[in-house]
DNA sequence: GTCTATAACCCGATAGAC
DNA sequence: GTCTATCGGGTTATAGAC
Protein backbone atom coordinates (compact mmCIF):
# COMPACT_ATOMS: atom_id res chain seq x y z
CA UNK A 1 0.00 0.00 0.00
CA UNK A 2 1.12 3.70 -0.97
CA UNK A 3 -0.79 5.52 1.46
CA UNK A 4 -1.17 3.64 5.16
CA UNK A 5 -3.52 4.74 7.45
CA UNK A 6 -2.09 7.16 9.64
CA UNK A 7 -5.03 7.37 12.26
CA UNK A 8 -7.91 5.97 13.03
CA UNK A 9 -11.78 7.35 13.94
CA UNK A 10 -11.29 6.70 17.47
CA UNK A 11 -7.61 8.48 17.99
CA UNK A 12 -9.54 11.24 15.64
CA UNK A 13 -12.41 11.14 18.05
CA UNK A 14 -10.02 11.56 21.58
CA UNK A 15 -8.55 14.14 20.11
CA UNK A 16 -11.95 15.79 19.62
CA UNK A 17 -12.39 15.27 22.84
CA UNK A 18 -9.45 17.01 24.10
CA UNK A 19 -9.87 20.22 22.18
CA UNK A 20 -13.67 20.60 23.01
CA UNK A 21 -12.92 19.72 26.69
CA UNK A 22 -10.08 22.30 26.99
CA UNK A 23 -10.78 24.64 24.43
CA UNK A 24 -14.70 24.87 23.92
CA UNK A 25 -16.83 23.03 21.38
CA UNK A 26 -16.14 26.62 19.36
CA UNK A 27 -12.61 26.01 19.12
CA UNK A 28 -13.11 22.09 17.46
CA UNK A 29 -11.64 23.40 14.06
CA UNK A 30 -11.12 20.52 11.79
CA UNK A 31 -7.86 22.49 10.52
CA UNK A 32 -7.09 22.12 14.49
CA UNK A 33 -7.83 18.70 14.81
CA UNK A 34 -5.96 17.86 12.05
CA UNK A 35 -2.87 19.16 13.32
CA UNK A 36 -2.94 18.03 16.69
CA UNK A 37 -3.72 13.91 14.98
CA UNK A 38 -0.82 14.56 12.29
CA UNK A 39 -2.74 14.88 9.04
CA UNK A 40 -3.96 17.03 6.30
CA UNK A 41 -6.98 18.53 7.28
CA UNK A 42 -9.39 16.75 4.68
CA UNK A 43 -7.80 13.04 5.86
CA UNK A 44 -10.66 13.67 8.38
CA UNK A 45 -12.99 13.26 6.19
CA UNK A 46 -11.95 9.55 5.71
CA UNK A 47 -13.79 8.78 8.99
CA UNK A 48 -16.30 11.49 9.67
CA UNK A 49 -18.63 13.21 6.97
CA UNK A 50 -18.37 16.00 8.24
CA UNK A 51 -17.53 18.40 11.10
CA UNK A 52 -21.30 17.57 12.36
CA UNK A 53 -20.84 13.82 12.30
CA UNK A 54 -17.77 14.04 14.12
CA UNK A 55 -19.66 16.04 16.87
CA UNK A 56 -22.26 13.77 16.77
CA UNK A 57 -19.86 10.78 17.27
CA UNK A 58 -18.51 12.72 20.61
CA UNK A 59 -21.89 13.46 21.70
CA UNK A 60 -22.59 9.72 21.51
CA UNK A 61 -19.72 8.84 23.04
CA UNK A 62 -20.37 10.79 26.25
CA UNK A 63 -24.27 9.52 26.40
CA UNK A 64 -22.65 6.62 26.39
CA UNK A 65 -19.73 7.25 29.21
CA UNK A 66 -22.61 9.10 31.20
CA UNK A 67 -25.14 6.16 31.49
CA UNK A 68 -22.23 3.79 32.47
CA UNK A 69 -21.49 6.31 35.56
CA UNK A 70 -25.27 6.37 36.58
CA UNK A 71 -25.12 2.90 36.57
CA UNK A 72 -22.53 2.42 38.64
CA UNK A 73 -24.15 4.86 40.87
CA UNK A 74 -27.02 2.90 41.41
CA UNK A 75 -25.43 0.00 41.50
CA UNK A 76 -26.30 -1.70 45.01
CA UNK A 77 -28.17 0.97 46.57
CA UNK A 78 -32.13 0.39 46.81
CA UNK A 79 -35.04 3.19 47.59
CA UNK A 80 -34.46 6.68 47.86
CA UNK A 81 -30.71 6.27 48.01
CA UNK A 82 -30.68 5.50 44.45
CA UNK A 83 -31.55 8.53 43.46
CA UNK A 84 -30.16 10.87 45.78
CA UNK A 85 -26.77 9.43 43.84
CA UNK A 86 -28.22 8.90 40.33
CA UNK A 87 -28.88 12.57 40.69
CA UNK A 88 -25.03 13.37 42.28
CA UNK A 89 -23.36 11.32 39.86
CA UNK A 90 -25.19 13.46 37.03
CA UNK A 91 -24.70 16.61 38.12
CA UNK A 92 -20.94 16.09 39.06
CA UNK A 93 -20.43 14.34 34.88
CA UNK A 94 -21.85 17.80 33.55
CA UNK A 95 -19.99 19.90 35.95
CA UNK A 96 -16.61 17.95 34.97
CA UNK A 97 -18.08 18.26 31.15
CA UNK A 98 -19.36 21.46 31.08
CA UNK A 99 -18.46 21.95 26.76
CA UNK A 100 -19.32 18.43 26.03
CA UNK A 101 -22.55 17.36 28.49
CA UNK A 102 -24.77 20.50 25.70
CA UNK A 103 -23.38 18.81 23.09
CA UNK A 104 -24.93 15.57 24.35
CA UNK A 105 -28.29 16.35 24.88
CA UNK A 106 -28.52 18.69 21.92
CA UNK A 107 -30.42 16.82 18.83
CA UNK A 108 -28.01 15.03 16.54
CA UNK A 109 -28.50 13.16 13.59
CA UNK A 110 -28.73 9.35 14.80
CA UNK A 111 -25.18 7.52 14.68
CA UNK A 112 -24.08 5.31 11.39
CA UNK A 113 -25.25 2.51 13.17
CA UNK A 114 -26.63 0.89 16.34
CA UNK A 115 -29.17 2.58 18.98
CA UNK A 116 -28.78 5.79 20.00
CA UNK A 117 -27.44 6.60 23.13
CA UNK A 118 -30.31 8.63 23.95
CA UNK A 119 -32.81 5.83 24.29
CA UNK A 120 -30.61 3.60 26.39
CA UNK A 121 -30.57 6.62 28.59
CA UNK A 122 -34.34 7.60 29.09
CA UNK A 123 -34.67 3.69 29.11
CA UNK A 124 -32.46 3.82 32.08
CA UNK A 125 -34.03 6.41 34.26
CA UNK A 126 -37.37 5.15 33.30
CA UNK A 127 -36.65 1.92 35.00
CA UNK A 128 -35.75 4.15 38.15
CA UNK A 129 -38.98 5.90 37.49
CA UNK A 130 -40.85 2.90 37.23
CA UNK A 131 -39.75 2.10 40.95
CA UNK A 132 -40.97 4.97 41.87
CA UNK A 133 -44.60 5.79 40.36
CA UNK A 134 -45.59 2.40 38.79
CA UNK A 135 -45.89 1.62 35.61
CA UNK A 136 -48.51 4.07 35.01
CA UNK A 137 -46.64 6.79 36.06
CA UNK A 138 -43.43 6.05 34.99
CA UNK A 139 -43.38 8.05 31.65
CA UNK A 140 -44.34 11.33 33.63
CA UNK A 141 -41.69 10.59 36.40
CA UNK A 142 -38.95 10.09 34.04
CA UNK A 143 -39.83 13.47 32.22
CA UNK A 144 -39.68 15.09 35.49
CA UNK A 145 -37.24 13.16 37.15
CA UNK A 146 -34.57 14.00 33.77
CA UNK A 147 -35.87 17.43 32.83
CA UNK A 148 -35.71 18.25 36.57
CA UNK A 149 -31.66 17.24 36.24
CA UNK A 150 -31.13 18.64 32.87
CA UNK A 151 -32.23 21.34 33.93
CA UNK A 152 -30.38 21.97 37.32
CA UNK A 153 -27.35 21.06 35.38
CA UNK A 154 -28.07 23.36 32.27
CA UNK A 155 -28.85 26.50 34.61
CA UNK A 156 -25.31 25.76 36.60
CA UNK A 157 -23.12 25.68 33.54
CA UNK A 158 -25.02 29.12 32.65
CA UNK A 159 -24.44 30.54 36.10
CA UNK A 160 -27.79 31.28 36.64
CA UNK A 161 -27.44 30.44 40.72
CA UNK A 162 -25.39 33.21 41.83
CA UNK A 163 -24.26 32.77 45.48
CA UNK A 164 -26.72 29.84 45.84
CA UNK A 165 -24.78 26.14 45.82
CA UNK A 166 -26.84 23.96 43.46
CA UNK A 167 -25.70 20.44 44.46
CA UNK A 168 -26.76 21.50 47.97
CA UNK A 169 -30.24 23.17 47.19
CA UNK A 170 -30.79 19.95 44.64
CA UNK A 171 -31.17 17.43 47.05
CA UNK A 172 -34.32 19.28 48.96
CA UNK A 173 -35.58 19.81 45.36
CA UNK A 174 -35.15 16.26 44.76
CA UNK A 175 -36.73 15.07 48.00
CA UNK A 176 -39.82 17.35 47.09
CA UNK A 177 -39.71 15.94 43.66
CA UNK A 178 -39.64 12.39 44.66
CA UNK A 179 -42.43 12.37 47.35
CA UNK A 180 -44.78 14.01 44.81
CA UNK A 181 -44.22 11.43 42.41
CA UNK A 182 -44.49 8.69 44.53
CA UNK A 183 -47.53 10.06 45.90
CA UNK A 184 -51.25 9.89 44.33
CA UNK A 185 -51.36 11.56 41.12
CA UNK A 186 -53.93 14.26 41.96
CA UNK A 187 -53.17 17.53 41.32
CA UNK A 188 -52.18 19.54 44.48
CA UNK A 189 -54.98 23.01 45.27
CA UNK A 190 -53.84 25.60 47.54
CA UNK B 1 -24.42 66.33 9.06
CA UNK B 2 -22.83 64.78 6.70
CA UNK B 3 -23.55 61.28 6.92
CA UNK B 4 -27.10 60.39 8.96
CA UNK B 5 -27.71 57.20 10.89
CA UNK B 6 -29.30 54.61 8.48
CA UNK B 7 -29.99 52.10 11.05
CA UNK B 8 -29.83 51.48 14.67
CA UNK B 9 -29.27 49.22 17.63
CA UNK B 10 -32.92 48.94 17.95
CA UNK B 11 -33.42 48.02 13.80
CA UNK B 12 -30.55 46.09 13.85
CA UNK B 13 -31.34 43.92 16.69
CA UNK B 14 -34.97 43.29 14.92
CA UNK B 15 -33.36 42.30 12.15
CA UNK B 16 -30.49 39.97 13.63
CA UNK B 17 -33.77 38.56 15.42
CA UNK B 18 -35.77 37.78 12.65
CA UNK B 19 -32.69 35.83 11.11
CA UNK B 20 -32.18 33.64 14.30
CA UNK B 21 -36.19 32.79 14.36
CA UNK B 22 -36.41 31.83 11.08
CA UNK B 23 -32.98 30.28 10.06
CA UNK B 24 -31.57 29.43 13.10
CA UNK B 25 -28.43 31.29 15.51
CA UNK B 26 -26.14 29.68 13.35
CA UNK B 27 -26.76 31.63 9.94
CA UNK B 28 -26.89 34.98 11.93
CA UNK B 29 -23.82 36.30 9.87
CA UNK B 30 -22.82 40.25 10.00
CA UNK B 31 -22.43 39.76 6.35
CA UNK B 32 -26.16 38.68 6.10
CA UNK B 33 -27.45 40.78 8.39
CA UNK B 34 -25.67 43.99 7.20
CA UNK B 35 -27.28 43.12 3.83
CA UNK B 36 -30.95 42.99 5.55
CA UNK B 37 -30.26 46.12 7.05
CA UNK B 38 -28.80 48.05 4.09
CA UNK B 39 -25.64 48.77 5.40
CA UNK B 40 -21.66 47.41 4.48
CA UNK B 41 -21.08 44.56 6.76
CA UNK B 42 -18.41 46.56 8.79
CA UNK B 43 -20.95 49.27 9.63
CA UNK B 44 -22.68 46.57 12.38
CA UNK B 45 -19.40 46.89 14.76
CA UNK B 46 -20.05 50.63 15.00
CA UNK B 47 -23.60 49.43 17.53
CA UNK B 48 -22.08 46.24 18.63
CA UNK B 49 -18.68 45.53 19.44
CA UNK B 50 -18.84 42.26 18.07
CA UNK B 51 -21.08 38.98 17.10
CA UNK B 52 -21.05 38.00 20.55
CA UNK B 53 -22.15 41.52 21.95
CA UNK B 54 -25.43 41.21 19.56
CA UNK B 55 -26.29 38.31 20.22
CA UNK B 56 -25.68 38.81 24.33
CA UNK B 57 -28.48 41.99 23.34
CA UNK B 58 -30.84 39.81 21.25
CA UNK B 59 -30.66 37.19 24.57
CA UNK B 60 -31.24 39.99 27.02
CA UNK B 61 -34.17 41.35 25.03
CA UNK B 62 -35.33 37.73 25.14
CA UNK B 63 -35.68 37.41 28.50
CA UNK B 64 -37.63 40.90 29.11
CA UNK B 65 -40.23 39.53 26.76
CA UNK B 66 -40.57 36.25 28.64
CA UNK B 67 -40.39 37.69 31.97
CA UNK B 68 -43.28 39.89 30.85
CA UNK B 69 -45.36 37.39 29.18
CA UNK B 70 -45.06 35.78 32.81
CA UNK B 71 -46.17 38.11 34.46
CA UNK B 72 -49.16 38.78 32.20
CA UNK B 73 -49.61 34.57 32.77
CA UNK B 74 -49.58 35.19 36.63
CA UNK B 75 -52.03 38.26 36.81
CA UNK B 76 -55.51 37.98 38.63
CA UNK B 77 -54.90 34.01 39.11
CA UNK B 78 -53.94 32.93 42.58
CA UNK B 79 -52.61 29.52 43.95
CA UNK B 80 -52.43 26.48 42.01
CA UNK B 81 -52.98 28.47 38.88
CA UNK B 82 -50.71 30.73 39.02
CA UNK B 83 -47.56 27.71 38.55
CA UNK B 84 -50.00 26.33 35.56
CA UNK B 85 -50.46 29.08 33.99
CA UNK B 86 -47.10 30.17 34.17
CA UNK B 87 -45.71 26.87 33.56
CA UNK B 88 -47.95 26.58 30.38
CA UNK B 89 -46.63 30.18 29.30
CA UNK B 90 -42.68 29.59 29.99
CA UNK B 91 -42.65 26.05 27.76
CA UNK B 92 -45.19 28.08 24.61
CA UNK B 93 -42.70 30.69 24.89
CA UNK B 94 -39.33 28.29 24.83
CA UNK B 95 -41.38 26.61 21.84
CA UNK B 96 -42.50 29.72 20.02
CA UNK B 97 -38.86 30.57 19.87
CA UNK B 98 -36.64 27.35 19.53
CA UNK B 99 -33.27 29.32 18.24
CA UNK B 100 -33.72 32.21 20.49
CA UNK B 101 -34.72 30.32 23.90
CA UNK B 102 -31.23 28.50 24.54
CA UNK B 103 -29.20 31.89 23.46
CA UNK B 104 -31.06 33.32 26.77
CA UNK B 105 -30.29 30.47 28.81
CA UNK B 106 -26.70 30.24 27.85
CA UNK B 107 -23.96 32.27 29.90
CA UNK B 108 -23.39 35.59 28.03
CA UNK B 109 -21.29 39.00 29.35
CA UNK B 110 -23.08 40.89 31.19
CA UNK B 111 -25.06 43.85 29.53
CA UNK B 112 -23.62 47.28 29.14
CA UNK B 113 -26.01 48.95 31.37
CA UNK B 114 -28.72 47.85 33.65
CA UNK B 115 -29.52 44.82 35.85
CA UNK B 116 -29.19 41.58 33.76
CA UNK B 117 -32.67 40.15 32.94
CA UNK B 118 -31.39 36.80 34.58
CA UNK B 119 -31.92 38.44 37.80
CA UNK B 120 -34.94 39.68 37.55
CA UNK B 121 -36.63 36.32 35.63
CA UNK B 122 -35.28 34.66 39.12
CA UNK B 123 -36.65 37.27 41.83
CA UNK B 124 -39.79 36.77 39.60
CA UNK B 125 -40.05 32.92 40.20
CA UNK B 126 -38.54 33.74 43.88
CA UNK B 127 -41.53 35.52 44.46
CA UNK B 128 -43.99 32.59 43.23
CA UNK B 129 -41.86 29.98 44.71
CA UNK B 130 -41.93 32.08 48.50
CA UNK B 131 -45.40 31.63 48.48
CA UNK B 132 -45.73 28.26 47.81
CA UNK B 133 -42.44 26.81 50.24
CA UNK B 134 -42.26 29.82 52.55
CA UNK B 135 -39.41 32.24 52.63
CA UNK B 136 -36.50 29.60 54.05
CA UNK B 137 -37.86 27.09 51.28
CA UNK B 138 -37.95 30.00 48.40
CA UNK B 139 -34.62 29.36 47.06
CA UNK B 140 -34.30 25.81 46.85
CA UNK B 141 -38.14 26.09 45.77
CA UNK B 142 -36.91 28.57 42.99
CA UNK B 143 -34.15 25.84 41.93
CA UNK B 144 -36.75 23.30 41.21
CA UNK B 145 -39.10 24.61 39.57
CA UNK B 146 -36.70 26.73 37.57
CA UNK B 147 -35.03 23.67 36.74
CA UNK B 148 -37.64 21.60 35.90
CA UNK B 149 -39.39 24.21 33.05
CA UNK B 150 -36.34 24.78 31.69
CA UNK B 151 -35.40 21.15 31.43
CA UNK B 152 -38.87 20.38 30.30
CA UNK B 153 -37.86 23.38 27.51
CA UNK B 154 -34.47 21.62 26.68
CA UNK B 155 -35.89 18.29 26.24
CA UNK B 156 -38.28 19.05 24.02
CA UNK B 157 -36.52 21.17 22.01
CA UNK B 158 -33.86 17.98 21.81
CA UNK B 159 -36.65 15.99 20.78
CA UNK B 160 -35.96 13.27 23.49
CA UNK B 161 -39.29 12.58 24.40
CA UNK B 162 -40.50 10.72 21.32
CA UNK B 163 -44.01 9.80 21.27
CA UNK B 164 -44.44 11.38 24.40
CA UNK B 165 -46.20 14.81 24.54
CA UNK B 166 -44.36 17.06 26.69
CA UNK B 167 -47.02 19.50 27.95
CA UNK B 168 -49.44 17.44 28.54
CA UNK B 169 -47.43 15.09 30.95
CA UNK B 170 -45.48 18.08 32.03
CA UNK B 171 -48.62 18.58 34.07
CA UNK B 172 -48.23 15.86 36.07
CA UNK B 173 -44.87 16.55 37.10
CA UNK B 174 -45.56 20.31 38.06
CA UNK B 175 -48.32 18.88 40.39
CA UNK B 176 -45.94 16.60 41.68
CA UNK B 177 -43.22 18.98 42.03
CA UNK B 178 -45.21 21.46 43.97
CA UNK B 179 -47.03 19.02 45.87
CA UNK B 180 -43.52 17.81 47.50
CA UNK B 181 -42.23 21.85 47.58
CA UNK B 182 -45.29 22.46 49.66
CA UNK B 183 -45.34 19.64 51.78
CA UNK B 184 -42.81 19.52 55.05
CA UNK B 185 -39.32 19.51 53.57
CA UNK B 186 -38.00 15.92 55.31
CA UNK B 187 -36.49 13.80 53.22
CA UNK B 188 -38.42 11.08 51.78
CA UNK B 189 -37.72 7.18 52.60
CA UNK B 190 -39.25 4.28 50.23
C1' DG C 1 -18.73 60.19 13.58
C1' DT C 2 -20.91 57.26 10.08
C1' DC C 3 -20.40 54.70 6.24
C1' DT C 4 -17.69 52.37 2.21
C1' DA C 5 -13.92 49.79 0.41
C1' DT C 6 -10.46 46.63 0.83
C1' DA C 7 -7.96 43.04 2.54
C1' DA C 8 -6.04 39.66 5.76
C1' DC C 9 -7.24 35.67 8.23
C1' DC C 10 -9.89 31.82 9.60
C1' DC C 11 -13.07 28.19 8.58
C1' DG C 12 -15.50 23.92 6.22
C1' DA C 13 -15.36 21.36 2.36
C1' DT C 14 -13.94 19.50 -2.32
C1' DA C 15 -10.92 17.99 -6.51
C1' DG C 16 -7.55 15.30 -8.23
C1' DA C 17 -2.81 13.34 -8.00
C1' DC C 18 -0.12 9.65 -5.78
C1' DG D 1 -5.73 6.78 2.72
C1' DT D 2 -3.07 10.59 2.20
C1' DC D 3 -1.45 14.62 0.13
C1' DT D 4 -1.33 19.60 -2.07
C1' DA D 5 -4.04 23.07 -3.80
C1' DT D 6 -8.02 25.61 -3.84
C1' DC D 7 -12.89 27.36 -3.55
C1' DG D 8 -16.51 29.92 -1.28
C1' DG D 9 -17.76 32.21 2.80
C1' DG D 10 -17.67 34.46 7.49
C1' DT D 11 -15.18 37.58 10.73
C1' DT D 12 -12.43 41.28 11.85
C1' DA D 13 -9.26 45.23 11.35
C1' DT D 14 -7.62 49.31 8.87
C1' DA D 15 -7.82 53.31 5.73
C1' DG D 16 -10.28 56.87 3.94
C1' DA D 17 -14.52 59.34 1.71
C1' DC D 18 -18.08 62.37 3.21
Amino acid sequence: MVYPSKTSAGQIREAALAIVASEGAAALSMRTLAGRVGVAPNALYRYFADRDALIAALAEAGLRELLEALREAAAGRSGFEVFESVADRYLAFAAEHPALYPLMMSSQPAPASGRPAHEDLWSFVSGLAAELAGPDGAAGATLALWSYLHGLAELERAGLFGSLKPRETARAGLSALLRGLAAAPEPVRT
